[in-house]
DNA sequence: AGATCCCGTAGGAGTGTTCG
DNA sequence: CGAACACTCCTACGGGATCT
């Protein structure tokens, strides 16, 4: 349609291994056949039938399979996407509930019918539902997370982003994410270090101050507790 | 029910040293 | 020289009591 073309939503289907990127539009994936492992700074998702994912804009991720897959990917607009989990802000994985059927399968039907990418005033409409009910703004504390994971980040000081006490904080923040804060952020430095001995030849020290330790020492042991082997081993394992 | 405060404990962060 | 280990200090956390 004349004007809407790669500008509304792109619909299209993966079955290759992507590298790390973001992008400045959000993307709901749903999984057609096989299975799918995504990495964001803040998780590791392993994406299979039954479940889809959405990813906001400007997060960073990754895909790779261990095998074939087939994967219907919705790229949308940032426009459409205002009152969603903002911009920066974590993957979250969804329930593929009887509305999220429904709407993948005229997704796929969509894409389909225009391989190209051509987007139609009918998928602007399903895609203005799917927004619709889409998880809202994540907690502007949890939002700031997401960005400054790697800083010198206290509880006090996430306390007052919310204008809670700081001990009160503790216990609501458990409350929406399951984690306490502090080990929220060491699993957000934990990802982010896991990328880069990956995809780097960084030294390990230079891992650890990238996501936020001083110390290399300190590094070393969480990361060894953490993943059950050092750095260097994780390097190594996966090369 | 929601929010704050006190206190004891576990574990995270920093530092120095050793190892390969 | 970079990685790993051992140790100390301090902060985060949890339990329970209290206040509004």
């Amino acid at each position: 349609m004349e004007g809407l073309r790669n500008t509304v939503c792109e619909t299209r289907v993966y079955t290759e291994e992507v590298k790390t990127h973001e992008h400045a539009y959000g993307q709901l994936t749903f999984p057609l056949e096989g299975s799918m492992c995504l990495d964001t700074p803040s998780e590791s998702v392993l994406l299979q039938k039954g479940s889809c994912l959405y990813l906001p804009p400007a997060c960073s991720h990754s895909f790779s399979s261990p095998g074939r897959n087939r994967f219907l990917v919705l790229d949308i607009p940032s426009r459409f996407l205002s009152d969603v989990t903002g911009k920066g802000g974590a993957a979250v994985t969804l329930k593929m509930d009887d509305r999220w059927k429904s709407l993948s399968q005229l997704f796929l039907r969509e894409a389909e019918e225009a391989p190209n990418g051509e987007a139609s005033h009918p998928v602007e409409h399903l895609v203005r539902y799917a927004c619709g009910i889409l998880p809202k703004s994540a907690s502007p504390s949890l939002e700031y997370l997401q960005l400054h994971f790697a800083e010198p980040l206290t509880t006090t000081q996430l306390a007052a982003i919310e204008h809670y006490h700081p001990k009160y904080y503790i216990a609501w923040f458990k409350k929406m994410t399951g984690h306490t804060p502090t080990s929220y952020i060491l699993q957000l430095r934990m990802n982010a270090a896991k990328q880069l001995l990956r995809e780097t030849a960084l030294p390990v020290s230079m891992i650890g101050q990238e996501v936020g330790y001083a110390y290399a020492g300190s590094f070393i042991k969480l990361f060894s507790r953490s993943e059950g082997m050092t750095p260097q081993q994780y390097r190594r394992g996966f090369r």
